[in-house]
DNA sequence: GAGTGGTCTAGACCACAGC
DNA sequence: CTGTGGTCTAGACCACTCG
């Protein structure tokens, strides 16, 4: 734990944080799981315990790992409310956040298209899950939305064990296959219904729609899921904050 | 600088912090002012280093001070390149940011409506200034955008010192009024062009538009400006970080 | 070289959770 | 009561900027 040569000098709280970073990703902790105490750390990696601390915070700031007062660091677990908090932008006019159902409208594989391998920065030719879904508030129909996983990191997800699959998949995905999603990129447009999405929506075709294309990358910066949801926002609306 | 009864509690470090919040947002500093170095504000405050430090660091995660190692604790200021990169997630499609140029189409006092009031937290009955622009990129119209904000805070921004208004517009805020975006709340909704929409965009009717409804606010939290954008996202996209 | 922020350390004490 | 993270201090040294 010593390198300090001047040209390629690293902060010593980096190489630790790294550390940290790498040991959470291969799931050497489990999410939930309590990390070993600043002082335990310091110890095991010959370090002062502040270099300690200020790697964890670093962590804690990209929410990688929650630190609670008097009780310890634990890794961070994508609970169904933080996938939904986290990663669902969508709030109620009302400013109520609903969260939708899911109606599964086909699940099947196939081979990745150029569009889809570039996105998920596939071989050409690798194998995809894709899933339809439609979504409903308060028992109206209001999102449809396509999935598309490389089939190799979640064997058996389309399987009979996950019909029906649960309404958030992120929990799904950390818990069941170890993939974290650590953040996700987001493209808005504004387009028109086709007539497929106006059947399914109950709507005319070329009414307004809210198009969401997410792409979200697993904590190495991976993509894992590419996302494109077509929303009704006649009660709805998407919230950013610019900070 | 010691109070230190347990109810009420509150860490040094964030009573400095407030403190020069306090300072910059009263204008004891300008923007792109250096603040006295961390030894100084120390010595002045009567505590170590290490505490105003931690403020420091605080304030630069909200951005509201830029530091600069070997130089010193800048006031951070809205440059226009700022203003864009912070506050215009218009992207085109091909990853390019695009800055558009502006066509005034209208610009008057008038008394606020009930949802400018409410929006801008006026009493019924104050006075606003309604901007009305066509925004364009590559010479295309693109996005119609309606800027509101509350007259007085803003004397003279209607007047002959200010025709053209300049393209970015924080940015003049913080120069000649004083006034800091500090963060801002965007609502996103797809919607149909209304006739007017449609001639000023060359589009026909009901095309479908992106609707970015912002708010947004000054250092304390105070609401300075409502602006309703309406954009053609043919060939643009509103580009959102989940992190 | 002088001054600034950035890193690292060591130690003391405080607030909080849980036994 | 013990152990955890959170705060505060004091001091040493490093990397960077500028004159």
């Amino acid at each position: 734990m010593t390198e300090t040569e001047t040209p390629g000098f690293r902060p010593l709280y980096q190489q630790v944080r790294d550390l940290l970073r790498q040991r959470i990703s291969t799931g050497h902790w489990r999410p939930d799981e309590a990390l070993p105490s600043e002082s335990r750390l310091a110890a095991e990696l010959k370090v002062s315990q502040g270099t300690v601390r200020k790697a964890l915070d670093d962590l804690a700031a990209q929410n990688l790992v929650v630190r609670r007062q008097g009780r310890g660091t634990f890794v961070a677990a994508h609970s169904a409310d933080r996938s939904l908090f986290h990663f669902f932008r969508l709030v109620g006019d009302d400013g109520e956040r609903k969260l939708p159902s899911s109606r599964m409208l086909d699940c099947r594989r196939g081979m990745a298209g150029a569009a889809e391998a570039a996105r998920l920065e596939l071989a050409p030719g690798a194998l995809v899950l894709r899933i339809d879904r439609l979504r409903l508030i308060r028992d109206q129909p209001a999102i449809i939305e396509r999935i598309v996983v490389p089939q190799a990191l979640f064997p058996g997800l389309d399987g009979p064990d996950h019909r029906p699959l649960p309404n958030t998949l992120y929990d799904l995905y950390q818990r069941e296959y170890g993939v974290t999603i650590g953040r996700a990129a987001e493209q808005l447009k504004a387009v028109g219904a086709s007539p497929e999405d106006a059947e399914l929506l109950h709507l005319r075709t070329g009414a307004p729609l809210l198009e969401i294309d997410r792409l979200a990358l697993d904590l190495d910066g991976r993509p894992v899921e590419w996302r494109l949801s077509r929303c009704v926002t006649e009660h709805l609306h998407y919230a950013a904050e610019l900070a």
